[in-house]
DNA sequence: CGGACCATTTGACACGTTCCAACCAGGGAC
DNA sequence: GTCCCTGGTTGGAACGTGTCAAATGGTCCG
């Protein structure tokens, strides 16, 4: 309840200047020992504790970095987040994360705020892709760096994985495990991220030749659980000659409800049907059939992302914005395991009539 | 690229004094129609950004709260934090969240940073209980609430949920359905969490009188996937006549790899073992078996912790420090159905899903 | 016409810190 | 003795904003 107290009354405590005191705290070796101990036991004493905000009002510019996400709750971002704060934290920066629940309203609100606060630097996953406002506010003096998400007009620095990459290797692996009707599972094609997903799927289906079949695509109206559920009903309802072998999710939320639905109707996973998720979220490897997964560096991804911001906040004038981009692995699990060469046709039926 | 623009250049363009700009920015209704329009434009062509640093310091106290927590990607803090958002920004304030990974030197640092920041308050999941160091903030004049653990001197405001009534519910559920071997599976006891949780069990198992065994202890190391699959090669293992019918888990995580690893050894939930876990995390509907789970109201516990801390920082002097304590509910899904008297197999599609 | 009143606007100060030029004492070189 | 150097210390000027008493100018009343 006590009146916070300042430096001018820590410099009278201890009989000394408040030029004194800023250099005992900022540079304590230029400050004579005798002096010095008399400080800090004042300091002590009377409980001081620094002023922030006067130090970033005299510096110009305060020692925080935004982050801007979609969603707090998606492990993607957190482990994101994690990154940026390892980084930062190295730097002596802190930092302010902000859920904008992909409402674009909230956006702005956080990107106004951030702004007032004279950040360092705005690491952010646009609502809805890099905008003219990231671009003023580059202007203005706030670099901004772009996650998972790349600057058309090459404006911005940016730090990605290579979705479409991603979605090859996943049904490549399905590919090479005898698969030739592969589903892919996921939507609304219009997110850039399951675009290039199904982009990368064909690009291998079509690489492996016209033995493969063309690609079975099911599309979803979110990348979500009972999306995935939904699917699993329309793929168990197909005679099972058409029936796909394998399915690649977009994501590891669909391809959990899907295989959740799989389970409830008792055809067996991998051996009826393989699927592979996308994210390596926590819970792939926890699931009843541990699920196979395409996973992003995410961690590395935000410390990348929090180094360019450094690089270009701290940096000289000479600063050329880069794209990183990062290439995805795959994770192999039980639930796309290549299938024993035995009873592969018999089982489907039997469950078919179940 | 170019410097930040102050109310001095835009009281100069708008030919006004500089306290004018401030009305305009702050009481727009005590300046007259013209003169706001003129510095209003002002503002506009000049880009000029309100310098938050500026305003706390002549405030004295920052417009943001703190929150600390033991991991963001735990979906609990996640949902407490969307919860604190929300009331925080109903009242303008913006939020700073922390993450300790329950590292007491991270959580120390933390600390230091938001009392320099002078946020409004702290909202705190304290890593090692609550604290003397938490006493001096408070007294230092920053509000501490605590979340989701108890002031031992009732020297703080807090808010939880009843675990023990929680670990109750559950275990009152299973008897319901006929269980009379149940095992708690979870650790380690020194966590508050898993002590009250297994309290209730108990407590639970007594009233039902001396008909049902004693509760089955199987104690884990930590709370994740991997010790609910120990747990569950463990169970197994049991001849069948001692083997529980029923687990109640000290939280998802551990319920779902317990379920894992029945669902690996072929052992059928819930016919053969039926599951309850705690926490009620987005995965665990999504599960092969859905899950039962008791849920506590997180984001309901994050809002009340802001009201708290609002009421203790803004409101008058006599404070009364408060403990609010919110009751969990059990969320009953396929696992931990009822059983059947016969042909568990037949009807998989009477399931009731939410 | 003087005074009173109102609506606006102004100017100066305070907030807590950092930075920098100036100052001081003592010591060594000449 | 003067001069310069060096390690310590000081005082005061910013930084950008909010606040508030005082000034300004206009209108109305008597």
């Amino acid at each position: 309840m006590s009146a916070p107290v300042s430096i001018r009354e820590v410099a009278a405590h201890a009989g000394v200047s408040v030029g004194t005191v800023s250099n005992v705290l900022n540079r304590p070796d230029i400050v004579a020992r005798p002096t010095r101990d008399r400080v800090q036991a004042a300091i002590k004493t009377l409980g001081f504790v620094r002023n922030e905000s006067a130090r970033q009002l005299r510096a110009g510019r305060s020692r925080t970095i935004g982050l801007v996400v979609l969603d707090v709750a998606n492990p993607f971002f957190t482990d994101v987040a994690r990154g940026v704060e390892d980084e930062a934290s190295m730097s002596g920066l802190s930092v302010i994360l902000c859920n904008t629940d992909e409402q674009l309203p909230k956006e702005t609100r956080y990107l106004e705020l951030l702004e007032e606060h004279r950040v360092q630097g705005i690491l952010i996953t646009p609502v809805a892709g890099a905008d003219e406002r990231l671009a003023r506010l580059q202007q203005r003096g706030t670099p901004v760096i772009l996650v998972d998400s790349r600057s058309p007009s090459g404006s911005q620095c940016s730090v990605a994985v290579d979705d479409v990459l991603g979605g090859d290797v996943a049904v490549s692996h399905l590919l090479d495990g005898g698969h030739e009707r592969i589903a892919f599972v996921g939507g609304p094609v219009s997110l850039r991220q399951v675009a290039d997903r199904l982009e990368g799927a064909t690009r291998a289906l079509q690489r492996a030749g016209p033995a493969a079949d063309d690609l079975m695509m099911i599309e979803t109206a979110a990348l979500n659980v009972s999306a995935g559920q939904r699917a699993g009903a329309a793929i168990a309802e197909l005679p099972a000659r058409q029936r796909p072998t394998a399915a690649f999710c977009a994501n590891d939320l669909v391809a959990l409800g899907l295989l959740q639905e799989m389970t409830r109707l008792r055809i067996r996973v991998p051996d009826d049907v393989a699927i592979v998720g996308y994210d390596d979220i926590e819970f792939a490897a926890a699931a009843a059939v541990p699920l196979s997964s395409v996973r992003q560096p995410r961690h590395q991804l935000g410390r990348t992302a929090a180094q360019l911001l450094l690089e270009e906040a701290l940096g000289a004038d000479g600063h050329e914005h880069r794209e990183v981009v990062f290439q995805p692995e795959l994770e192999v699990r039980r639930s796309s395991q290549a299938r024993r060469p035995r009873d592969t046709a018999a089982a489907p039926d039997a469950a078919a009539e179940a």
